[in-house]
DNA sequence: GCATTCGCCACAAACACGGTTACATTTACC
DNA sequence: GGTAAATGTAACCGTGTTTGTGGCGAATGC
């Protein structure tokens, strides 16, 4: 979801959405996409404004984006679970095995954050619309 | 809770433990290993064995399993979470994001779970005991 | 035959997340 | 300055997932 809502600023070119605008393009609440848009601003990806004619735009240039930024800025848990109960100390496996499962699992995360950060916000708008590439930063209205 | 169980069957060296051997170990409950335990042995990592001096062995060398095997085993989830809502069929973005969203996140899959091949439970088990490298395969007692 | 162990079921508790309502705050416009 | 529009945030509920727990049947070795 805050994949589709970026799309959709990278995809206004320049223009500001309200949370409505979004909540109706994405099927959801506005509460729920001003909670994702709150997420969104304290990591810098978007701006905010209030009032009349407010609402959100990107911080910076689509091709500035990727989706390794979006998944930091809106991913709460970890990939990879790892266990809540803390082993018996007495066994000899659980007793060092979280180091080196830490060293694994980072290893494992960054390869997903390295797949993502390979695809911005403008290439994946492109890969939208192929028939009109060179139109991807353009005004265009939005249905709803 | 998957890799601790493994680890524990690769470093007792071939004999099998019961559930509750293995949930002493992991601090947990022997209902719930045994629920682990038969998604390892459906995934074909395990076989189990009903009755006295029965119990969970690994199926294959602790050097043909890997983590991402584990991980398939057990993990029910996709590590990046779809949007729930089916977005607005009207929205120009909404309607096409779902493709290619599958396939970023399939890549973004892949290479987390290509890093994670790269681990073995015999390189872990090493890992573990980096003073005894060549006794990781013999048996040995376990703590509880 | 009996003790042991797995496999499975049902249920409760904890937790996360989205949806919803409500309200305070800011801001543009008249 | 007042009003409408919009964000920011808190509170609450329903849903779904996961773990913990007890119980019971089935298989199995002694």
């Amino acid at each position: 979801m805050g994949v589709h809502t970026l799309l959709l600023l990278a995809h206004s070119g320049g223009e500001s959405l309200t949370s409505s605008e979004i909540s109706s393009s994405t099927n959801t609440n506005p509460v729920v996409v001003r909670r994702l848009l709150c997420a969104l601003g304290k990591a810098g990806l978007v701006t905010t404004q209030k009032g009349p004619h407010g609402g959100a735009r990107l911080a910076h240039l689509p091709t500035e984006i990727t989706l390794r930024d979006v998944y930091r800025a809106v991913e709460t848990t970890e990939p990879l679970n790892r266990p809540r109960a803390i082993p018996n100390p007495k066994c000899p496996v659980g007793a060092r095995m979280a180091e080196v499962l830490n060293r694994i699992f980072a290893s494992a995360h960054h390869a997903l954050e390295d797949e993502l950060a390979r695809t911005s916000l403008a290439a994946f708008v492109q890969a939208l619309d192929p028939a009109e590439p060179e139109r991807k930063r353009k005004p265009r209205k939005l249905a709803a």
